[in-house]
RNA sequence: GGAAGGUUGGCAGAGUGGUCUAACGCGCCGCACUUGAAAUGCGGUAUCCCGGAAACGGGAUCGGAGGUUCGAAUCCUCCACCUUCCGCCA
């Protein structure tokens, strides 16, 4: 969550920051005047306190009932008026650093650094779900008729890629220095909304499950992030690396057109994802130190990406910072989004209460997120990107020895 | 799912209705003593909220949420977690 003092004494700023992203500047108003309540309250409800304190420590229990009475008055006052600052502070993103770049929308993100040579066909490429229906590896209508729509059913090398593609993004990070973690995915309300993930427009993104009050998890992050949930780090703990694996779950409420084909937007996938907590003046240094590893990622797939500057209109509301991997996809003859890399800053650790001393004060410690390898769009982008005149495909070289196949052709049957 | 025991400050651990602004100890920080260190002595040592430029003042917090009471770490209810046992399960 953002920083109330910083909307309390500098409102103009959060209403530029707001419009910046394309949001609603009322929110302002309606905090500050419900702040304002709260705080006259809650500087009554202390005295009532103090004096009931007072009262009782003198034996002047006729008075003491009294007060008491006044006592439960404020505090019934103060729950509801408490419960309401605490929604519509939730309702406030994250700030975004001061050089990020302005734009309404996506199509004001700004590519800074194309990477690979886009393939060129000399036969005519066809989409992912058409090869992989011919390779059999990929099944979505009889996904659709087990669950609905937005299902698919890998299979045969198509699954294996799955694990293939795990393996390599969690052994090139676990390689680097991040700890390994399958964390939960589900996840309770009320850490969901400390974690930022759960404003009331994200609700209806997300999976619940009535009877337990749980969410499904829309990512790994949701259930790594609070592993840092009321801890203070030492100096030397920093940066803490996590790479993590989980099944996410996404309604996709509201999407249309050409990604309802396929596997390109679906309400369940497989991600690999690194989370890290860094010293706040070094996190920076690390949203750059994360995206370098995504870009080795991807760079060792053979596959053609660039990387994406988000500008503030179309950034995550977590984040100050955003940039995106997008992998050429040869059917829609443009790049497409398959990871991001963010850092939220305070915004999530203000939430979970994860501090660091900085001499003899705590303060938050940032919190930063970045995909490692997503498995539906990473296996579009090598179905697409490497597929071949009789329309088998081709596996890129740093996966084979996790696949253990080098190319996936029509089986007929058989593994 | 059932049963029993537990959860107190960085650690360890006392406290069963007011003397708790939480004992004693360890650790940590500062000061004194010392050539230096150890030992010793003295003082300090949690988090959050409100007000305040600050000093400081007030409030809250003994796993969490309610309740009883003038007054709760302490009594009652529910919940979470930990330990052990039973059941079930991959």
């Amino acid at each position: 969550m953002i920083d109330i003092e910083i909307v309390r004494k500098n409102p103009d700023k959060i209403r530029e920051m707001l419009v910046a992203r394309n949001m609603q500047t009322e929110l302002v108003d309606q905090f500050l005047a419900v702040d304002e309540d709260w705080r006259k309250l809650t500087s009554q409800l202390d005295e009532a306190r103090a004096l009931q304190n007072k009262l009782s420590s003198e034996k002047k229990i006729e008075e003491a009932k009294k007060n008491k009475e006044i006592i439960k008055d404020k505090e019934s006052e103060i729950a509801q008026i408490e419960g309401r600052r605490y929604e519509l502070i939730l309702e406030f993103p994250n700030i975004p650093f001061g050089d990020v770049l302005k734009g309404k929308d996506e199509s004001e993100n700004k590519s800074i650094k194309t990477v690979g040579d886009i393939p060129k066909f000399d036969f005519e490429p066809k989409d992912h779900l058409d090869i992989g229906e011919a390779l059999d590896i990929i099944d979505t209508k009889t996904a659709s008729q087990v669950s609905g729509s937005r299902f698919a059913y890998l299979k045969k090398q198509g699954a294996l890629l799955e694990f293939a593609l795990i393996q390599y993004a969690l052994n090139l990070l676990v390689k680097e220095g991040f700890e390994a973690v399958v964390p939960p995915v589900m996840i309770k309300p009320d850490v969901y909304k400390k974690m930022g993930r759960l404003s009331e427009n994200q609700k209806e993104e997300r999976f619940y499950l009535e009877k337990d009050d749980v969410y499904l998890v829309g990512s790994a992050e949701h259930t790594m992030g609070p592993l840092g949930m009321d801890k203070v780090f030492k100096e030397e703990d920093l940066p803490k690396r996590y790479v993590g694996f989980s099944t996410c779950f996404r309604r996709e409420a509201g999407s249309y057109g050409k990604d309802v084909k396929g596997i390109l937007r679906v309400h369940q996938f497989d991600k690999v994802e690194m989370y890290s907590f860094s010293h706040p003046e070094k996190s920076e240094e690390e949203h750059m130190f994360l995206l370098s590893m995504q870009e080795k990622i991807w760079g060792g797939l053979d596959i053609p990406y660039r990387v994406v500057e988000i500008c503030t209109g179309d950034m995550g509301p977590t984040d100050a910072r955003q940039f995106d991997i997008e992998a050429w996809v040869p059917s829609q003859k443009t790049y497409r989004e398959v990871a991001s890399c963010s850092n939220t800053t305070d915004y999530q650790t203000r939430g979970i209460g994860a501090k660091i001393k900085v001499g003899d004060k705590n303060q938050y410690v940032h919190a930063l997120n970045a995909t490692g390898i997503v498995i539906g769009r990473t296996i579009i982008a090598i179905l697409e990107n490497n597929q071949q005149e009789d329309g088998s495909v081709l596996i890129p070289k740093a996966l084979q020895k996790y696949t253990g196949f080098e190319i996936i052709e029509n089986s007929f049957g058989t593994n």
